[in-house]
RNA sequence: GGCUAUGUAGCUCAAUCGGUUAGAGCGCAGCACUCAUAAUGCUGAGGUUGGUGGUUCGAUUCCACCCAUAGCCA
């Protein structure tokens, strides 16, 4: 903070190469580059690496399906993403990827510092293996019914049903996503880094008061639970880095991700000339920053120092994780249009909109942030064109046509232009403390104080009086000036309005700037257009078309749902053992300590009503139910349950948790008539 | 299931260490204005701070439980 220039390098996460950019991983990138240049404007020299990530099993996987090398599809996903960037106006001073010579060589170098430091093991584990395509499975690549309550199509390690978490090999009926087939569980070696080596660093460097105090409240559970060596290997056939001195084992693709961020740096330094080790080297003095997001802070805050310090280099000055993004309060959902791409939403808005709507939400926190498209439309319409751009608006026209351009050569009202200046400490240190939210209502206060002096003095009377004119003159020149600074203030967020107001003024946008006088600007033109609903609704419904378009070709030889084959035949006599009853709902309520159920009361007629419990939580409020019509499957026998005796089941259809719907009788059926 | 967070006006967010009548912006209503991209200014309505209980003279704030949302579980 200090007039001395500071040495500082940000990373944020590298993108995956498997897919495209979407306004949800924009978040970060904007939240990075908002901060990025901020530091350069104030004069710090700061520099913004990135790179592709571009190893693992799922790449390997696409590019096997597209009938391509891995290399070309990375090097096609590279041109695509890289101009995602620069469109919105994310300057990165590399954007490189891990699939590099560099990377290799830190890579090894840091693996075998850490084996010569003693700190890799060698363990045999069991995994599961797919015998036709001949290669070990991740787990999301295993798919199988929960062994908790039996739902079809489960991958991983948790039911998407009933949330039961368990190990992969526990599924029942498993088979591999790739071919079909039942995995086995076959032997392997694999090569470990021994995390609790690094205890005792690590708890001082979480504990140190650079990371956020909810990350570090997170990190804390690893402490408690012991640290396990981490798997860093991986068995060919595999996308990436060959461990050296072994024979097909391959570095896991998280072990040379955060790699990946020196590597793209060393790169920079050999294009501009920069001295590496002054940034990476153990004693370095210079600042780095990871913005991540809050999935990915075991990686960065535990796995990643440890990786460092065994290489002998330094670790982090801080980790800044962030939140995520929903839109309209639900995460960004194909069907309702909200899976926004890069590349969707260029075609629709400009950019700027964005980047301002983010840095208004933005904290410090690891706080999700909201995309509410109503509230987007309005709060930059009003603060950007309304209240900020509005200023010159309603300035310039005086000035160019009264005074052939040429702004006065005194403000009429010192003080207020200062104040402005004065507020400008302020805001750096919101920008600096990445509260950026805190900083844009700064702004925006400053901006209803500009245009309450235009209002008060008047101009568009004045400039119907006689003998006025240096009045008019002065009066514009001070709302042009105060435009100014609000411009410079908003230079990190909107780089290319900024240039735009460069323009216009003829004067360079810098922080906390001198007043112009007697100085002559350009002929206003609008800065930037008020934000149409038909445009965000078009975006939405190209969003949902996009997703039309690209599932069936995605999956081909699949069905076109994901629904479960017809069972197999079955006899009249089968069907009529199930007695199903139309059910009215009298009561629905939540039950204590349940996750996925509500408890029912459902009249079908009897003398007393049946108590159900029925795994809907997720897809319905029990107020919303009562008094519904439905129905049951009245023999069902009794199942006792943690929480009481369940009578019988209620009929639903769909995949699960919210996406399940409840049968509904035609009008008239009454409870307890047979469903036959 | 465990853990870490989050929940405040119709919407998006503030609120120092537990302290007076919980504040802004947007939206809405009314008035004024016409320089400005129907922009701007002034005034106003709008709240059981997710719920229940507890600690306290006093709770949005601290504690317990519940509900909802998100992420993580190597």
């Amino acid at each position: 903070m200090e007039n001395k220039m500071r040495k500082i390098l940000v990373t944020s996460a590298l993108p995956y190469a498997n897919g495209s950019i979407h306004i949800g991983h924009l978040v970060e990138y904007i939240q990075t580059d908002i901060w990025v240049r901020f530091q350069k404007m104030q004069g710090n020299e700061c520099y913004y690496v990135c790179a592709n990530d571009a190893h693992g099993t799922p790449i390997m996987l696409r590019a096997q399906k597209e009938g391509i090398t891995p290399e070309e599809l990375i090097a096609r996903v590279h041109t695509e993403h890289n101009q995602d960037f620069q469109d919105f106006s994310v300057q990165f001073d590399n954007f490189y990827s891990t699939h590099s010579d560099e990377n290799r060589h830190f890579s090894s170098l840091i693996y075998k510092g850490l084996q010569a430091g003693g700190h890799i093991i060698q363990k045999t584990i069991k995994q599961a293996y797919d015998p036709e395509k001949q290669m070990f499975l991740p787990d999301r690549f295993i798919q199988g019914e929960c062994p908790r309550c039996g739902a079809k199509d489960q991958y991983g390690d948790n039911c998407e049903v009933c949330g039961a978490t368990y190990s992969p090999t526990d599924l029942k009926n498993p088979v591999s996503a790739l071919s079909g087939a039942t995995p086995i569980e076959k032997e392997s070696e694999h090569y470990f880094v021994n995390l609790a080596d690094f205890e005792n660093m690590l708890k001082e460097w979480t504990k140190s008061g650079s990371l956020q105090p909810e990350v570090s409240n997170k990190l804390g559970e690893w402490f408690t639970d012991g640290l396990q060596a981490w798997d860093i290997s991986r068995d060919a056939p595999y996308f990436g880095f060959q461990i050296p001195d072994t024979e097909n084992k391959y570095f896991y693709v998280w072990l040379d991700a955060p790699i990946g961020y020196m590597a793209s740096f060393k790169n920079l330094c050999d294009q501009k000339g920069l001295n590496f080790d002054e940034f990476w080297a153990e004693d370095s003095e210079a600042e780095l920053y990871h913005f991540i997001g809050k999935d990915i802070i075991y990686f960065h805050a535990l796995f990643w120092p440890a990786m460092l310090t065994g290489g002998k280099f330094r670790k982090p000055t801080s980790i800044f994780a962030h939140g995520f993004l929903t839109v309209d309060g639900y995460k960004m959902s194909k069907s309702r249009g909200t899976f926004i791409t890069a590349r969707c939403y260029l075609d629709h808005l400009n950019p700027e909109y964005l980047r301002y709507y983010y840095a208004a939400k933005l904290t410090p926190n690891v706080d999700d942030i909201d995309l509410n498209l109503e509230d987007f439309i309005q709060r930059v319409n009003s603060d950007l064109v309304g209240k900020v751009v509005n200023i010159a608006s309603r300035c310039a026209g005086f000035i160019t046509k009264r005074f052939g351009g040429m702004l006065a050569d005194a403000l009429p009202d010192v003080a207020l232009y200062d104040s402005f200046i004065e507020a400008g400490a302020e805001i750096a240190q919101d920008y600096e403390a990445r509260n950026y939210n805190k900083a844009m209502r700064g702004i925006m206060a400053l901006a209803d104080k500009a245009n309450q002096y235009i209002d008060e003095n008047k101009p568009w009377v004045i400039a119907k009086e006689e003998g006025k004119d240096a009045e008019l003159q002065a009066i514009c020149t001070q709302g042009l000036n105060l435009f100014r600074v609000l411009m410079s203030y908003l230079t990190p967020i909107l780089p290319p309005m900024s240039q735009a107001a460069e323009n216009f003024l003829n004067a360079p946008m810098v922080w906390q700037p001198e007043a112009l006088l007697n100085h002559k600007i350009e002929k206003f033109k609008p800065l930037m257009k008020r934000i149409e609903q038909a445009q965000v609704d078009k975006m939405v419904d190209a969003s949902k078309e996009d997703l039309a378009a690209t599932q069936p070709a995605a999956a081909p030889k699949k069905p076109a749902n994901d629904n479960p084959p017809i069972a197999d035949v079955i006899a009249y006599d089968d069907f009529a053992k199930v007695d199903l009853r139309i059910a009215k709902i009298v009561n629905a309520e939540h039950v204590e300590g349940a996750d996925k159920l509500l408890q029912l009361t459902l009249d079908i007629g009897e003398e007393n009503t049946r108590n159900v419990f029925a795994g809907i939580k997720d897809a319905y409020a029990p107020e919303t139910l009562i008094g519904r019509y439905t129905v049951m499957v009245a023999n069902l026998a009794p199942r006792k349950m943690r929480f009481g005796i369940s009578e019988g089941m209620v009929l639903a259809a769909g995949p699960g948790k919210k996406d399940l719907w409840i049968l509904s009788p035609d009008e008239g059926a009454q409870p307890g008539m047979k469903v036959k």
